[in-house]
DNA sequence: ATATTCCCTATCAATTCGATAGGGAATATC
DNA sequence: GATATTCCCTATCGAATTGATAGGGAATAT
């Protein structure tokens, strides 16, 4: 599992214009989103472009243009922001977990990258850009995080 | 996620060595696990390299030479080898999601990060090289892979 | 001796990743 | 209607990663 930058930087950005949304605000320029999350702005508005295609922001252009959520905060869950600029949530040698086939001794492998998909989407599908503003999040994923050794390098 | 090619052939061929040592062969040599499970040999024998190295497999030169688990099969897990031959099985921009750290709105995703890595060891970790030879999955895997919509894309 | 097999280093092409450059198109404001 | 602002599009970049092969040296059983 990597979350790469792109995926980081779109759900930091996208959690600012949630905030700013309840503050009242209209909508935020990707100047202003890199300022406040201390991100490149360039490869910013390339990311946010894509959040665009994928329906997640509007944009509008002009001096008092900027971007807003497409959808209630309450709505827009990690899972989607992963998909829309990094692709599906896991995949083995680019395959789809569930379009994996093996021979012999390894026949029982794709049962378990699906396992393992089932249970990333529970996360990432299960949390909001709310749950994250307000800090409240689901029982299940805080239930995860405050394990015994959730914290500890393994 | 992404699950590597690396990861997919050393589960692969680890599994022929599972399979081989419960039918009382003593050691299989990298030609023929990779006529096995049809991997390209010369890459194989780099990953069976780490293997090694990790102390997941030993080896044996000469005629009659090969390799063989280093520990019972029922002692090694997915987990185990996916840290092997590529690392923490999560990270967040190359860091441990444990190490990552957040100003203002963000604050809160860390514990997300824990959490989806937390979900992730509970099946890799879980499933041991026995565990796929006989196909009997721990009940948790199973009822992850037997919910409703786990084999459907999304 | 010899055939076998692991082992080590180097190299490779293709792709991805993180990021920047430069300028065109829309738009609100004066 | 000029101007400043801001999004938008294409191209490019270096570095790293990925999947893989080549070639030959070192150990070992027969």
């Amino acid at each position: 599992m990597d979350i790469s930058a792109r995926t980081d930087y779109a759900i930091r950005a996208l959690l600012s214009l949630a905030a700013a949304h309840r503050s009242g605000s209209t909508s935020l320029s990707a100047e202003s989103l890199a300022r406040e999350q201390d991100l490149p702005r360039k490869f910013l508005e390339a990311i946010l472009a894509d959040l665009r295609r994928g329906g997640l922001v509007v944009s509008q252009r002009g001096s008092a243009g900027g971007y807003r959520l497409a959808l209630p905060a309450e709505e827009l869950t990690l899972g989607m922001v992963v998909r829309t600029v990094d692709g599906p949530l896991a995949e083995v040698r680019g395959l789809r977990p569930h379009q994996t086939a093996y021979e012999g001794v390894a026949q029982h492998l794709p049962v378990v990258w699906v396992a393992l998909r089932a249970s990333m989407r529970h996360v990432l599908d299960g949390v909001t850009l709310a749950d994250l503003v307000t800090g409240e999040l689901p029982d299940h994923v805080r239930g995860l995080a405050e394990e015994p050794d959730a914290w500890l390098p393994r």
